[in-house]
DNA sequence: CTACTTTGTAATCATTCGATTACAACATTC
DNA sequence: GAATGTTGTAATCGAATGATTACAAAGTAG
């Protein structure tokens, strides 16, 4: 249960409500699920990114599936809340009303790029169907977005298809690393650029800060 | 290294020439890859699922790592091959002609998923950015396709993107196995009416003939 | 028939990993 | 200042898994 321990220096640990310490592993294990799969993860990668011992990440949250089942609520909440405040959001009627909201929600959607796996989990966690409970936790997780959209945000059918298709273009793009080769490709860049527009900057913004975080 | 066999009866195995019982194991793995990812699934299960021992399975391919790598190869050779053919196929210059051609080519890829394991086992690849190896042969295959759509197909930015969404979409769905619940969840079906369209049959055809046959 | 190559498996090894146990340090209450 | 609860770790266990080894059976060449 080794791993070469980074240069982050090991202080005596210190104690902290249960309540926070909670929300430090989530907020640790979103990155590490976030980046190398349910499958791929392990619960000693996500104790030394929440800065604890592994046996006190099983303890807390019983099996290493329950802890991906609440990073996966926990992504899923944010995600909804994100868009129910947009949603919410007062505005003018208009032919386009429609369309301005979706572009809002778009932006809402890159934002989330910020709190730092969120949506990589959400993906690990669609992709994951084939697994009996987690399976069964993503698809009522993408259900609910998608009755959000239509019910909610009011979007009709290809309005939500659009929308639903490039969050996941957004998503793969992210989890393929496509700017990590934008020195040796230059059509990694216009790729990027020709999905995300003018909210590229955003993208980079947070995948540069985590890149540098890494180092 | 064990694994309750099926019910398929575990004939004494038949000699084969090393050239077709590789063929064998890549269509297998395809599928065992594509269902649990990279991490997730295990030369055991890909042996089984090809009807050979473990250990000819990793003598084969040297590693689980090499073995992916060339299921990878494998999809995107496949995907490659199906887009050339369309594009290559004579058609007549209007205005709209754009459009039709990535009507064809979003029928192709649809069709696709009747080579089962071919666009989830590449769906997989392309959320495992992290893996330096298997990353890196995923960044380039994504660009290979997008350098395709631009360069032969001829398509516009925004074309382009929203080809590469709608297939994101589909292979998550997919992934996620929504067809799995249209029984409890009647929005699930919708969800899959709005994205597919008219090829929904296509794709509860190839899902179904694979229900069936892990039954 | 004998030697050699190809195709395949049984047995097993070393590692990894999730989980458990036992215990320690700190805090709180009475 | 015991007694009790909370927060944390070291040590370790058992199962799973990728890989290796040794061997067998079938084909092929001379």
């Amino acid at each position: 249960m080794n791993e070469t321990s980074g240069t982050a220096a090991a202080q005596p640990t210190e104690r902290i409500p249960a309540a926070e310490r909670r929300e430090q592993i989530l907020a640790a294990a979103s990155v590490v699920f976030g980046e190398r799969g349910y499958a791929g993860a392990t619960t000693d990668q996500v104790a030394r990114a929440a800065g604890i011992s592994q046996p006190y990440v099983v303890r807390m949250f019983g099996t290493k599936e329950n802890l991906f089942l609440e990073v996966l609520a926990r992504a899923l909440g944010r995600l909804v809340a994100a868009f129910r405040q947009i949603i919410a959001e007062p505005r003018e009627h208009g032919e386009d009303e429609a369309e301005l909201l979706a572009m809002r929600l778009g932006a809402a959607y890159v934002d989330l790029i910020e709190d730092r796996g969120i949506l990589l989990s959400l993906m690990q966690a669609f992709i994951s169907g084939h697994n009996t409970v987690v399976g069964a936790k993503a698809r009522a997780g993408f259900l609910e977005i998608y009755r959000m959209l239509r019910d909610e945000a009011g979007f009709p059918p290809d309005a939500i298809r659009g929308f639903l298709a490039d969050g996941m273009l957004f998503n793969t793009l992210l989890a393929i690393r496509l700017p990590d080769i934008f020195d040796e490709d230059p059509d990694a860049e216009e790729l990027m650029r020709c999905t995300f527009r003018g909210k590229l900057d955003v993208v980079l913004g947070a995948t540069a800060a985590d890149a540098a975080e890494h180092a």
